[in-house]
DNA sequence: TGACCTTGCAGAAACGTACCTGTCAACGGA
DNA sequence: TCCGTTGACAGGTACGTTTCTGCAAGGTCA
């Protein structure tokens, strides 16, 4: 109360910045920062009084000039795949979505927030948010947005394993070998002689790890490969595809399918042509989707455990960007997990679908 | 060339700021931002060579410092419902996906990017990143967080129209009363004797609009209401209230389903207690999921349109930063589309589910 | 030949914060 | 009494832009 009388003459901007709470506390700047960021050695009194009139003030630093300074935003880059125009593709929904709420909820966890960003490099879109990293979701053999940020010294940590030699910081993946390798065998155990493939024609990892390992497969037990491609961001050909490959004259007896809505795709394939699930055809698709587990009948499906992959990369990304010496590799691989349910059941289905248990009658 | 000759002793941050493109340049500071943000009178000698410099450094403008000056950040907050510590609601993934996409986008295409932010008011989160506005989807009555932003001189616009008085800048809905009467009619026009309705038991604007129609229109046409309510947020939940609402002595002859899994729930249920869709009961639910083109039946879906209210929510949201005298009213109602199927057609099924056309066979 | 305008650029002041470097008083020990 | 130490703060600079204001040089016109 000694000499704070000269009010500042009024905040011009309309909102209070940390002059006008050193003003108003009849303090000085580096005090009222000091008190409000937990620093420098402030008896708690001026500590609690800066902070109340911070308060009274409706005091909020300000993010942009905090980030000039410390050289830190708290963002972290999403990037997503885009067909034309459209951010992600239709045939990822539940994957992406899954994996987009868990890094969602794993970066605020730490403080940090998301933003999304096109795997296109509009260089004016990217260059005007400040990052302290990105994550990237199957990333392409030379993409140049990941060069860029490398370039520009932040951390990447993709989804999916670098094609190539991309030099991201860290990745995860599933061992997606394993997994094909993994039904295939679920598949002939369940009596399958001739199993068949629905797969995509782009030139990602995940289609390419898939595709080998199934050709592999045949090699090793003897089967020719049965299989059907098509543009997986495509709906509509996913559908044409299951027909096509119920309609070939060596017909396969099971079908795996590399994309989500495979499933519904070749069980209404499967009815067109009144073959019976799982008597006369097996199915197994790739989904996280929740549908499978109440279509008729229920369907056999790998889950790629999108929620682990996210809050791993999210984990990954930000311990590089605070440095901390992770215990975690920086190459992690997530188990998958197959759900077997009727549709690859050949023999004796354990038990037919029983009600849920409702709460009120015990 | 004249005296350019102390190269302003290495920069010291590693990149290249606009200091060390003007040095190389032998211009000054203003003549590079003028040149390259195609502002001030330059010749275009003198704006090329600039450029070209900075290209050669790899000169990439602070995005902190851009938005310290300008006060603009070019980000916008997309705020999700939090159900515990999950960001968004698994019985809103279609809706909030195709959403999402669209308004990343409407945001991408006029130069924005999207954050995505925790409805709850986590402050540290919030003021850690400096945004141009926010899209809100469906604000409760008393939201803190919009109240915040409002404070703060923030545009907001919400996905729902907003409840009590909520100050938005603008918003964007369906009209939700009409398209429950729609479906009801619907139903009735198709045979319905007695219309059940599986609704939620949240408070929020779009289930309480929902019910409240079912309501009155109940009222109006003289039946008795048959409803059962379960907490949205809770998959399971969903799947014991349709087998509750199906084991009901006055069972209802056709159901509509507020939430995207109520169609699956329901065909499960039915076919548990023996019912044939639509012989027996009618359904349709409120989805934006491919997958209930294929089920068996296929079920009649309504639409909200979530692009169409992405898209101009960004829109408004955008004029609103810059200004823009928009046009469109700042209260803007989507039509909701029904897509009619099987599922609610209870006399002469028009023709039989045929397979889809194949591009190599005619 | 001055007065005046246009062109082409440079200087320097912000934007709001964080933090490094003092400064001054009080205090304790020799 | 003197010196070293510590606590409690203030001053000032830097972060990297944008942009307002100036200022010469050259051209135009009376």
């Amino acid at each position: 109360m000694s000499r704070a009388e000269t009010p500042r003459r009024g905040s011009r901007s309309g909102r209070a910045g940390i002059r006008d709470v050193a003003a108003a506390a009849g303090v000085s700047i580096t005090t009222v920062s000091d008190a409000l960021n937990g620093k420098g050695r402030l008896p708690d009194a001026t500590r609690r009084h800066v902070r109340e009139v911070a308060d009274r003030l409706g005091y909020r630093p300000s993010a942009a000039a905090r980030t000039l300074r410390t050289g830190k935003s708290g963002l972290i880059g999403l990037t997503v795949t885009t067909y034309g125009d459209e951010p992600f593709t239709f045939t990822e929904f539940a994957y992406f979505a899954e994996m987009a709420r868990a890094a969602t909820s794993a970066a605020l966890a730490r403080g940090y927030a998301l933003v999304i960003l096109p795997a296109t490099s509009r260089h004016d879109v990217w260059s005007n948010v400040a990052l302290d990293g990105t994550v990237v979701i199957d990333p392409s053999d030379q993409d140049p947005v990941v060069s860029e940020l490398v370039r520009q010294g932040l951390p990447v940590v993709s989804d999916g394993r670098p094609a190539g030699a991309l030099p991201v910081t860290a990745w995860v993946d599933n061992d997606h070998e394993a997994a094909v390798l993994g039904i295939l065998d679920h598949l002939a155990d369940a009596g399958a002689r001739r199993i068949g493939l629905l797969t995509g024609t782009t030139t990602d990892t995940y289609t390419h790890l898939s595709t080998t390992a199934y050709l592999r497969w045949c090699e090793r037990v003897g089967q020719d490969p049965v299989y059907e491609a098509y543009p997986a961001h495509d709906p509509c050909a996913g559908a044409v595809a299951a027909d096509r490959l119920l309609a070939r004259p060596d017909r396969p007896d099971a079908v795996y399918g590399l994309f989500d809505p495979n499933g519904t795709d070749l069980l209404a394939a499967a009815r067109r042509y009144g073959l019976r699930v799982p008597d006369d055809l097996l199915l197994v698709c790739c989904s996280e989707s929740a549908v499978y587990a109440t279509t008729e009948p229920p369907i056999t499906t790998l889950s790629l455990k999108p929620r682990r992959i996210g809050t791993a990369v999210v984990q990954l990304l930000i311990d590089a960007i605070e440095g901390v010496e992770s215990d975690q590799p920086v190459e992690q691989v997530i188990p998958t997990e197959l759900i077997v349910r009727t549709s690859s059941e050949r023999r004796s289905p354990r038990r037919t679908v029983s009600p849920p248990r409702s709460p009120e009658e015990g």
